[in-house]
DNA sequence: TTGTAAGCGTTATCAA
DNA sequence: TTGATAACGCTTACAA
């Protein structure tokens, strides 16, 4: 189904090129030429068209440039349904620095919401109406029968791996993050664990759980001293893993959190019940937000380089964009860095711990 | 200075509307027909136009649409140089939201950076590519003799006026909310307050502390007992607030912040520095982000209807975007609201308090 | 170095 | 109800 189109209200009529060309006494060969290659045209007639294009205020259609040349220098970023503002907005900025330098337009498209989201995505990138992906997310959905990843034109996954094979990646090691983040915990002394996860089945998900998994297996820790969590990368979740843990007893004296904003929500439900952290109860988070800073106590995580990944991600797509022919897939590893601040610390001493409600 | 255009590679050829027409038996205005005003269209031919649509895959090339049509169904929306991300995200999902539904697609554009960022949207908007525009500042800049506003396309301010007559508006009692902050630490016994402000002149800053001064000069508060102190709305600028603070004596004991990221990072900072919140200092942020909840104490704070603004923006951008001639000027005003929470208490007795560092 | 002219893939007008 | 055809405004062979 496809919505009609209304013309806009046309004030004053645009300039167009034939009126530049008019103007400047050439033909609109010369003023395109003048516009995309200066040199291949004389000094003099040039600026005759640079004036006359300044007094019309003219600027090329872009729709004419896109329709004739087959390339539409937009960039479509993917946001995954459940994400968090405070971590992508840098990693957005990153984006749109370096593409914006080279001339390329970011536009933005998230999952959340209903299946026609997705499929006004899914139709922009078939309409030709884009030339380069980035997704923030290692799945994409099917409509129709096809993907944006099938529509042929350079993608690249950004802070996950895209789950279909043929796709560069800039991700961080987040198995190791997790696996730091944990052994953190272990060199305190804390032995009982609890994982607060995050959405099932997201690359990001996977990876650090299996990081949480490794790390607490090679310390000798038995699977039933470390439960998991489910979880979605937000505040309620945190606040629910927290009532949960405060019914438990004993209780696990370190937690592991796939992302920051849980963590928090962790801590400040637990702290206002009358838990102590860092004394009864160590936290680490992930992903390094600002707000980590400013919470009671701060918040011990990973950070991530996300302007980095940011830069990266463009930096992948760009190498797509311009080559003649497609790049070679490949995988940029960044790293993610243990921040230690407040909210862990030495395990309480092996006292039953029931100081309940 | 433009980018020369690279055409992407092409694997497969894409299917036109002319393979559609051939494939269906059928010319390719019945093509179009069919898909734009399917009750023009025989029952059965439809049926058989759209069977060869869906065999071959065909999407319209949007930039033929484009071009064709003189509309392009893309709203940009202007971010102001310093935002909130956790913030406007929920005013961004309000756009989207609405306009999606009505099959138009949001584009987005920060005017942080360099110039050349806005240079590259007010091109994009001259080039034809945008029919409506929805700006998150007051201030759009003239580049090259000419800003956004020119173009004459339907343009709304969200959360802000746009400094220029002949634009509707959908924003908050801005003054009304501060003066809501303001009384709320006087009714609390307060009378030496401070001041966090935002970027100068920006139109919410102006709007609030506005508001602070009427609210303080009803109080027959000295002017000197309310001072105001610089910031950007981010958590730096209250921290250097809270140093600022620390090293007065006697201090404030209420603080009216034009936001909630300077609030806490002043709230966080006094804190730390063995100053009590809500007994020595209460502080009241403004905007109601979800952390305000996760901080310690909780934030009092003006709650924002964030979706709201988004909504009512898109709604009033549709009604131009989709009238035959454009709809009057209106300004929509929504309202915030006061939320208490652990940030404000009583003011302290009135004895001189140096506990310092 | 410059100009001519043929598309790019649609949609809308007009005629059948 | 359908089809032929002329735009939409630009870029780029190719010719001069």
């Amino acid at each position: 189904m496809t919505v009609p189109l209304i013309a806009s209200r046309q004030n004053r009529r645009a300039a167009r090129i034939s009126d530049v060309a008019a103007a400047a006494g050439v033909s609109t060969a010369t003023v395109s030429r003048s516009l995309t290659f200066p040199d291949r045209v004389r000094h003099d007639t040039r600026e005759r068209v640079m004036e006359a294009i300044s007094r019309l205020g003219y600027t090329p259609n872009e729709a004419a440039r896109v329709l004739r040349a087959g390339a539409s220098r937009m960039v479509l970023v993917v946001m995954p349904q459940r994400y968090s503002p405070p971590f992508f907005a840098d990693v957005l900025d990153g984006f749109d620095a370096s593409l914006s330098a080279h001339g390329y337009t970011m536009i933005l498209g998230s999952l959340d919401g209903a299946e026609n989201k997705a499929r006004r995505l899914t139709e922009l990138v078939f309409a030709r109406q884009i030339d380069g992906v980035i997704i923030l997310t290692g799945h994409v959905p099917t409509i129709d029968g096809r993907s944006i990843l099938d529509a042929g034109i350079p993608s690249v996954g950004v802070c996950a791996e895209i789950d279909r094979a043929g796709f560069s990646a800039v991700v961080i090691d987040d198995e190791d993050c997790a696996i730091a983040q944990t052994r953190h915990l272990f060199d305190l002394g804390h032995s009982q664990l609890m994982y607060l996860a995050g959405p099932e089945n997201y690359y990001n998900e996977v990876h650090r759980y299996r990081g949480f998994v490794k790390a607490t297996q090679n310390a000798g820790l038995d699977e039933k001293m470390a439960l998991r969590l489910p979880g979605d990368y937000s505040f309620a979740s945190g606040v629910a893993a927290a009532q949960y843990f405060l019914g438990q007893s004993p209780r696990p004296t370190g937690i592991v959190s796939a992302c920051d904003e849980s963590a928090i929500g962790f801590l400040k439900t637990v702290t206002q019940a009358g838990v102590r952290c860092p004394e009864d109860v160590s936290i680490v988070g992930f992903d390094g937000i600002e707000f980590g800073e400013f919470c009671t106590p701060t918040l011990t995580t990973i950070r991530q380089p996300r302007r980095e990944l940011g830069a990266a991600g463009a930096r992948v797509l760009l190498e797509g964009l311009q080559g003649k022919s497609a790049p070679p897939v490949r995988r940029t590893l960044l790293h993610g860095e243990l921040l230690v601040r407040g909210s862990t610390g030495p395990a309480p001493k092996p006292r039953s711990r029931h100081l309940q409600d």
